[in-house]
DNA sequence: CGACATGTTGAACCTCATCAACCGACGTGG
DNA sequence: CCACGTCGGTTGATGAGGTTCAACATGTCG
């Protein structure tokens, strides 16, 4: 049970690669709009750049941890981070994914009660806490912001105590490339062919799959598999999967009424 | 799998009881602190003692409903709410129980995506939806502690993703009653006798604590047996049960290192 | 009392975990 | 260059943990 493998606890902070001169960067940002930034005025922006900075981390690094006070907020440029969570045994469980534009750390004082980890290389833009949480103060419009976020990942997080106590593995794997198409449809990691046919890359290994859908790798490679027999989907390499037939994908996810017609 | 028990849905919505005379009410509150509330100060109290009201709902009346909109708000004032999800097809899980002091609702307008439905006799206060946004709005303290208030709901719905993906029937059933006691002990639902041993009063019947923890009935009632065999814990009834060894029970529930000394 | 709901217990079955072999890709060093 | 180990993924055989189905017990309400 579990993936058994109790990842190495090494926190290396990433280094600072650079700090914003205060007017300029944002407006190259890729997530300038989508992200929490979004609900500042340019003005209010300077004055977030000030407590900005760049981070890169490579992927496997370790973000947040448990263990660690964490001295800053970040939000995500490029690259995907995994939140994840340890029984002392080492038995594992995904409780997040995180994409471009998303906002890592937990505002007001408490530790995070998991870790984070870059799953690819990672850019980050990186807040300091105290400061941070000043302008939360001074910025309603940004502490709302942060909150509609928070809202949108705990429905996220019961979407996903429904997957993990009531589907079954195919069901699973199938609802998994699901939840992928949407997200990473709106960051750009999807490609859309014309015939409604769309290649994903999936970020993540088998192993953090099976993490995520309280599955074991070779269930996943097996529910893969049955899901390309039924034509539902197809794959060029292990990375790289084609949603062949979506709404049979999508019924084989248990998520739409059983065909009423 | 599942409870396959499709419950009507019927959406009788509560007769208000009572409006609260401006400046009274609150002060005999049993939540008055402990609650969202307990951000305002007296003045401030009254304003949103303007827009509440109190209702009563009887066990199994649906609170909110994935279908219809809802245009309150509501803090728990006694009883206790259970929070759903359903598959199409019937199957049903708990994403969330409420006590005494919660909070009820998705603010800033989406709907929520499940059912709240009363398990006991619940008094509810309700605010109008709107209004209650406005003094969002106006009172930065109320919507910070409803943001925190989020965040530790985020905090307790990824605690149990791992449950629900990691860990085995007596974990889970033994996570459970330990929730129960941590809970329900802040709430007084739970008293506890000299010797460390406490009784607690099971507020779910067997099927929705199987909804809870992604199991049947039946192991439900087998993982219990089985904790009683062990001496972790013991039945007056099927709704009350007493913690012999609490230390025994965390450890059965997975939570701890595995002894280490 | 009988009808019904709720919970317990038993036996058979099935899904998924476990253990193990295998495959291809990659990198390293002889 | 190829032998070698490693790593990630696939596939097969076996078995355990939970589900399912069914019978039974208990309690409540008309």
């Amino acid at each position: 049970m579990g993936s058994g493998c109790l990842t190495l606890k090494v926190i290396i902070m990433a280094q600072v690669q650079n700090t914003l001169p205060a007017d300029t960067q944002c407006d190259h940002c890729a997530v300038r709009h989508k992200s929490v930034c979004g609900a500042l005025s340019a003005d209010e922006l300077i004055r977030l750049n000030k407590i900005a900075s760049t981070r890169k981390m490579e992927a496997g690094e370790t973000i947040l941890s448990d263990e660690v006070d964490v001295t800053f907020f970040a939000n995500i440029v490029s690259g995907v981070v995994k939140l994840t969570k340890m029984l002392p045994d080492g038995r594992q469980q995904l409780i997040g994914l995180q994409f471009p534009s998303d906002f890592l750390g937990r505002a007001y004082g408490k530790a995070n009660p998991y870790f984070a980890e870059a799953v690819t290389d990672v850019e980050l833009c990186c807040f300091k806490q105290d400061p941070f949480e000043e302008l939360l103060q001074d910025y309603p419009a940004l502490e709302r912001r942060l909150f509609e976020n928070t809202l949108d990942e705990l429905d996220a997080a019961r979407e996903w105590l429904l997957l993990l106590g009531r589907k079954s593995a195919v069901e699973k794997v199938a609802s998994f490339l699901l939840m992928l198409v949407r997200r990473a449809s709106l960051v750009g990691c999807a490609r859309f062919n014309p015939g409604s046919s769309a290649v994903i890359e999936l970020p993540l290994g088998r192993a953090d799959i099976a993490d995520f859908l309280g599955l074991t790798i070779e269930t996943v490679s097996r529910q893969f598999a049955a899901l390309k027999a039924e034509g539902a989907v197809d794959f060029r390499d292990s990375r790289h999967c084609e949603i062949v037939d979506s709404a049979l994908l999508s019924s084989l996810a248990g998520q739409d009424r059983p065909t009423l017609d």
